[in-house]
DNA sequence: GTCGTTGCAAAGCGTTTGCAGCCTA
DNA sequence: TAGGCTGCAAACGCTTTGCAACGAC
């Protein structure tokens, strides 16, 4: 039986996600997190993160010419916005409606994940 | 000034993406296209995909779980649908609808991409 | 003949794994 | 005390780069 434990390094690095609010890379996290736990390798970093996503906790982001970020897994279907003039991302709220009534015949919806290239309010 | 070449590595390359119809890896690519090139080399295949991303002729489809595959840029906005058993990736048109009535204001949006996972029809 | 292009091998980079020591329960 | 967890370093896989030979123009 799997006994898990709670370390000072595990949770360095979820309240380093939660205080982020956006995704960010295992080296951010791990920059991050080493402010409480001064000695933190990034290896641990990415074991921690893999269990977090075992777990339903985290989520991988995927965006192209980005490099792999996570985040606290927030409800409902992802929407990520990208300012292609600050760079920055942030995690949208679910559309009011999904895309699943334009699907052509066949298909079954069990998920979605929206990226949205633009510019933020900060940059316009 | 740069004389772009045709060579039988490009063409091949070109030819192996547009028979696919759907994303391929890079060494998929490669094992494709050594059918018409034998002695292709992989690093020759990167060179290449990066000048089809260059000029807008290819595109790089990046879904959580999945290695980094390229396609021929259609037109339109992209939406991917994945299927959860069968794993086969699909390019679906684009919608009816846009989802740049929902966002937030304040952003304005420029380009936008849309992953879906679910069940496609030959595996309902 | 020029010089962009190629194939090979090595380097680079992000991520994973092996292992001995640490520390929670 | 037992065994999960950690940090370090090595290993791993994908991608890029250096370089000499090749081939399109």
């Amino acid at each position: 039986m799997t006994a898990l434990r709670r370390t000072t390094q595990k949770q360095a690095v979820q309240q380093a996600l939660e205080q982020a609010g956006q995704p960010m890379t295992p080296q951010q996290l791990c920059g991050q997190a080493r402010q409480q736990v001064p000695g933190l390798g990034l290896a641990t970093v990415y074991r921690l993160l893999r269990g977090l996503l075992d777990q339903g906790e985290a989520r991988r982001v995927e965006i192209p010419g980005h490099p792999p970020m996570y985040e606290l897994a927030p409800p409902g279907c992802t929407r990520h916005f990208v300012c292609q003039q600050c760079q920055r991302i942030t995690t949208l709220p679910a559309p009011a409606r999904s895309t699943a009534g334009n699907l052509p015949p066949g298909y079954a919806l069990d998920a979605q994940q929206v990226i949205l290239w633009g510019r933020c309010p900060e940059c316009q």
